[in-house]
RNA sequence: GGAAGCGUGGCCGAGUGGUUGAAGGCGGCGGUCUUGAAAACCGCAGUGCCGCAAGGCACCAGGGGUUCGAAUCCUCUCGCUUCCGCCA
């Protein structure tokens, strides 16, 4: 959410920077409800000051046995009635201008490239080398179904297409990443490790800002109001919604595994092979909150952590910054995270490094004090994955694939793995 | 799922229709005193919205209602607690 004021008062800055992300907001209707609910609210609220104060002279006038009382009760009474009907036409205007506010992206942060869609990305840098192999590299659904690790067609048949099984050392593979990620997070970077619910409420979809406008790619229950959380962002952000934080405690860094459920209209062709892209995926997910004025370097900070796990595996990966084109709806800021994958042969998004700014923080109303008698200020929110699995996973079995179709453990994992090398059994 | 009870400010806790935005206590902040600290005493302290300002309005889980006027009465929703049932 934008602040309003700001809004009223840069109205092409707000434009340019709509147009520059490449949606089509239009700030028309929220203007003209905007400049309405302040005439209405002045209107009402003129009544109701009436009101207060003849309901206290009526209160004295009886204690007074007055009949001058009765009098006044009976011109109230059309008060109130004004009152009445004016408050349910405020209401009205103010859902319209909630929806209004709602549909307006976030504004890219001044340092993003300009740009229209991904192809104008910029590479920031990219580190490591890529492994070289003596023999052609195998894709990892290969790779998978030998060793008898992943399973596809079952999946498929319990659930349907985009989802497999993972069997003994490859469910554990996974099970071992997710571990030593968490591990690093909390014990290398000083991240708190939260276990959130993986469904919440609609209105935390809301605060994080895949409500109201991206309902149809997150999964929900049919009869209550329960949806399954599409990362862990959405409700490890949404842990600290509605609450004024003491600023003394900020920077808070908190880490999160969950699986995630994605609806995904994917298109046909692509990406259709393999665990890079399904309905359900597991990721380990940064969050922080901080002050305003160090959000951009909390964004390197975030990309500096994220990054201790391709560097720790291994492997070449690349950091890309988006450009405004490419940011999406909520972002002000962001840098992807690739790795290379030698099987596939192509650049992997295992994660998508993001600050919104006070964007969420409005959305969510999650504020902090500076000093104990400050005035309450919107925190800034920022967001990372640190990483997403099935393509961490991906990277692994395709990058330490040996000719024989093994899979060596890399070593950060061999105390997880309790083995060195993943062979068909 | 059934029954009963409860939901007031950072916390505890008064308050059943008329200066109650809300007593009191704890905690917090600022003073006095003290070499310093503690204790004691004094003072200050919620959030949001509208307004250039003066000021006004709203908020006692949330929504709706009754009334000239509601934290206080009615109603629905949500949450919590206890007991029963069920269950990992």
């Amino acid at each position: 959410m934008l602040d309003p004021k700001f809004i009223r008062e840069n109205i092409d800055l707000v434009k340019k920077a709509i147009a520059d992300k490449g949606e089509k907001a239009d700030l028309g209707p929220f203007l003209e409800l905007d400049a309405k609910r302040r005439a209405m609210v002045q209107e009402v609220e003129a009544l109701k000051a009436q009101r207060n104060s003849v309901s206290e002279e009526i209160a004295r006038l009886k204690k007074e046995k007055s009949p001058e009382a009765d009098k006044k009760i009976v011109e109230m009474r059309q008060v109130g009635d004004q009152i009445k009907a004016l408050d349910d036409e405020l209401r009205t205007v103010e859902e319209k201008l909630s929806e209004a506010t709602l549909a307006l992206p976030n504004l890219p942060d001044p340092s993003v490239p300009v740009g229209k869609d991904e192809s104008e990305n910029v590479v920031d840098r990219t580190v490591g080398q890529e492994k070289k192999f003596d023999f052609a590299p195998k894709p990892h659904w290969d790779l998978g179904e030998k060793l008898g690790i992943v399973d596809f067609e079952r999946g498929a048949k319990i659930s349907g297409s985009r989802f497999y099984l993972l069997k003994g050392a490859g469910a554990r593979l996974q099970r071992a990443l997710i571990a030593w990620m968490l591990d690093v997070h909390t014990r290398q970077s000083g991240y708190t490790e939260i276990y959130p619910p993986y469904m919440v409420n609609g209105k935390c979809l809301v605060g994080t800002g895949q409500l109201p406008k991206f309902a149809d790619t997150v999964y929900r229950d049919i009869e209550e109001d329960f949806w399954w959380v599409p990362t862990a962002e959405v409700p490890v952000t949404n842990m600290y919604g509605g609450e004024i934080l003491d600023g003394s405690l900020l920077p808070i860094n908190h880490v999160a595994y969950t699986a995630c459920f994605r609806r995904e209209k994917m298109s046909a062709g692509k990406d259709v092979r393999g665990i890079k892209r399904g309905h359900q995926f597991d990721k380990v997910e940064l969050v922080k909150f901080v002050l305003p004025e160090n959000s951009n370097q909390e964004l390197d900070k975030l990309i500096a952590d994220a990054e201790k796990i391709p560097q720790a595996l291994g492997f070449k990966y690349r950091i890309l910054k988006m450009c405004t084109g490419d940011l999406g709806f909520t972002a002000a800021k962001k840098y992807d995270i690739e790795i290379w994958a030698e099987g596939c042969k192509e650049w992997l998004e295992v994660s998508s490094c993001s600050n919104f700014g006070d964007f969420q923080a409005r959305r969510a109303n999650i504020k902090f004090r500076r000093d104990p008698k400050g005035k309450p200020e919107f925190v800034h929110t920022l967001n990372g994955s640190g990483l997403a699995l099935p393509r961490t996973m991906i990277a692994v079995m395709e990058n330490y694939q040996n000719a024989d179709g093994s899979i060596t453990v890399p070593e950060v994992l061999r105390p997880y793995m309790g083995m060195d090398v993943i062979r068909q059994n």
